[in-house]
DNA sequence: CTTAACCTTGACGTACGCGTTAACTTACAG
DNA sequence: CTGTAAGTTAACGCGTACGTCAAGGTTAAG
């Protein structure tokens, strides 16, 4: 028997868990179709391989992996969208990394204005949802309040009702 | 010419504002197509007709449309998802209909948990993606202030841009 | 009665988001 | 070195939610 679970590359020294991609299905609970599927739509950046190929995910991909699942299942986005996000998401990342390097401070500032702008967009979309969501809440709780009256009527009508 | 634009069984009395289904269109922003799809699917129940065959539908009927729209693009249901919602809320209608009606108390009481239950697990939905909506906005604003801060910062550091 | 606008029921096409083989390679225990 | 679990690419399939003709019937105005 050979039982592999092991995530391959295991260092003493802790320098980075890499994850295979098998793993990361289980922990994030998509397989690993998707997994390929979104690499290939952009959603997932190319992550790192092994010698012979095998994809090697970091904590990081494994963490946008949820995020992705969170806007698609809980909010409806669709992949097009969701994409849009992360490489808002990725020009954050580049804009922390080379903040303190010798770019140009317009160029930074411009960045930084962009990302801003795009922050800025998915709080609307996300406050247009809330707003939504919360009035639709307000009519459903009026009904419940309402069926709650009229079983209570119904009780009272008839006290025993076998 | 022959223009008609006029809503077919015009009645001087105003006994129901029926509408064509190119008038429902327009007024809902769906096309046709998606109005019979709909009827197949069951989000919508058969509406009356015209000798000739044309749909007419009550304005009941386009509320209805509007919220199967909001459930689906604000909130990401499936057209599975909706239909037992609006299921639901035939349930509900019934339940208003034949109330003060002379079924058995039992069956009453019975319908009305029922609904009482299903309109729970809607707001139960709902509050779930409340929740995690809200969860990320307020991530999304911490990112904003952050960037408003390193760009005050650069501001502080060359006043000039140019 | 003619005609234009509007409607009807198929039936096929399409974009999205993966599922599902198939055929093959790689990694590791024994 | 070998067997097996895990991974790889390529390609076709499928359910959802409609779009898009096609071919024809209905309505109301002129």
């Amino acid at each position: 028997m050979a039982t592999r679970r092991t995530p391959t590359l295991e260092p003493e020294s802790q320098e980075q868990a890499y994850l295979q991609i098998g793993e990361v299905a289980e922990r994030t609970g998509v397989t690993q179709r998707t997994l390929r599927f979104y690499e290939e739509r952009g959603l997932l950046k190319p992550p790192s391989r092994l010698d012979g190929g095998f994809r090697l995910y970091s904590e990081d991909d494994v963490r946008r992996v949820e995020q992705i699942k969170r806007l698609q299942s809980l909010l409806g986005f669709t992949l097009a969208e969701i994409k849009d996000m992360v490489e808002a998401d990725e020009v954050k990342m580049q804009i922390r990394a080379t903040y303190r390097k010798d770019a140009a401070v317009s160029e930074r500032r411009a960045k930084l204005l962009k990302a801003k702008e795009v922050t800025q967009g998915q709080v609307a979309v996300i406050k247009q949802k809330l707003t939504a969501l919360q009035e639709m809440q307000g009519h459903l709780e009026e009904k419940l309040a309402q069926y709650e009256g009229w079983i209570e009527h119904l009780a009272e009508q008839e006290p025993a009702p076998q």
